[in-house]
DNA sequence: TTTTATTGCGTACTTAATACACAATAATAC
DNA sequence: GTATTATTGTGTATTAAGTACGCAATAAAA
């Protein structure tokens, strides 16, 4: 099936599979290069960069749905997801975004089609290792990367401020989960989980002070290899604790930074 | 309009009016004689009592369209409400309750009708002033009433689940936000306060620390009246300041309980 | 006037958060 | 080889926050 029939049958059958009404959009986070990264995607048919996202299948919990889309954008299976908010302004598809679109895909669409009425969207933020992250086009997609997430480019619709939400969200959530699990590769420095904490808190944190509290949560196990890194002394690479990660996921922790 | 045609009308044109697919069930926080209550409503046609909801019109925001429900069932307007979670579950209605249903409207309601679908429910908790509060049923209800957190009755569908939730959000909030002010008359003594403090957080406080800790906030006055209760002692009354609560909602603080 | 339960205010103790010091060391330069 | 350099590992002192508890004041009832 080429990109126009296919695009055809999503516009004019699309309701048949999926939930009119609702769509989910994923704000991912990976770390890269001590940067905070987000992925975009860049549609075909649209005039700016945009969360991935999709539709609901008629019989597909919500949260099926996310880790769906999710896989299908970087290859990742069990990803890191939580909701964090719905977004049910009546008008927050009514922009030049949506004339752009029906200037871009030359179909006549009418107006009681299921994609031009109002769709309330469903925001998960997920958390991924960035080096185990596939960017992955669709059909219907130009672009698929990373971007930085103190240098967005121009979002459609509502992704902005989902990406601020979101974001915002993170930090909270940092205070009380233990979030580089999800980020970081299996084995990691402290300079590297540090680094992690301060990029997404957006503020610089005592090395020392860092390492006691981090540790004191009992999540971590220091290994006995080093990473070699430069002309100076080499950090010790750290794992999480299985098991006592998992215990922290739904016990909560206590920081204080 | 009497009850049986409305029935029919809201069964058979509401999805005209109303956006199918999706309903706001609201958690409705009270409190009265030191504890803490919810609203709940029994429905003429479901077998057990339910969280007040409705559904959201074509063009209302979701917030807006939680408002409005709330309205109609306690009679304040502006209320405190915050969305906690959206339910996805796609068979979160195929319970009892659904067969129950239809067997009470005595109607043939055929399986693509818009309320026999599949429906994502957003959540909302609210706060209100319970002597303010008036609980309204509306013609399809039976009943409207408070019930103590700890004492519920069977619930329809997931709405246990909701009531859960919301408690632990708000649980969670109350050591970030201001919480008192929603649920607590204009005026009022600082045992009261500690009372719904330790109510929601359902574990004893020391008096003393909970007053330094709360005037610490400086969202608080002290007037100069005092309140009798009883043969000792009367408490001064206190009332919260406006200016300061506002900051401390948009600012957030820092408790710890 | 005494009794009672409770309030207002205060002080000691413990734990957590923050600030800062210094020796150890791995690659590089010479 | 040996000195240089930037960074790491570990420790201690200080400050702030949280917890535990004491006691006099007092308003209504006995």
């Amino acid at each position: 099936m080429n990109v126009t029939t296919e695009l055809h049958d999503f516009i004019f059958n699309g309701h048949l599979n999926y939930v009119p009404h609702l769509s989910i959009d994923c704000a991912v986070f990976g770390f890269h290069d001590n940067q905070l990264k987000i992925l975009l995607l860049r549609s075909k048919y649209l005039d700016g960069w945009a969360l991935p996202g999709g539709h609901i299948q008629r019989n597909e919990h919500i949260d099926i749905a996310a880790q769906r889309i999710l896989k299908e954008r970087t290859g990742l299976d069990k990803i890191f997801l939580k909701q964090y908010q719905t977004f049910g302004d009546p008008d927050r598809l009514k922009t030049q975004s949506s004339q752009y679109f029906l200037n871009a895909v030359q179909l006549p669409i009418p107006p009681n089609n299921w994609l031009m009425e109002r769709i309330v969207s469903i925001g998960y933020y997920a958390l991924v290792e960035f080096s185990k992250a596939t960017p992955t086009p669709d059909l219907f997609t130009e672009e698929c990367d990373w971007w930085d997430i103190h240098q967005l480019p121009a979002l459609i619709f509502d992704h902005d401020h989902m990406v601020d939400l979101a974001l915002q969200t993170l930090q909270a959530q940092l205070h009380y989960q233990p979030i580089g699990y999800n980020l970081l590769p299996d084995k990691f420095t402290m300079p590297e989980l540090q680094k992690l904490y301060e990029t997404i808190l957006d503020k610089p944190l005592d090395r020392r002070n860092f390492q006691k509290k981090i540790m004191g949560l009992g999540i971590l196990e220091k290994l006995e290899e080093r990473k070699s890194v430069g002309p100076h002394k080499s950090p010790y690479y750290y794992r999480f604790n299985e098991k006592n990660y998992q215990e922290a996921l739904t016990e909560g922790l206590s920081f204080g930074f």
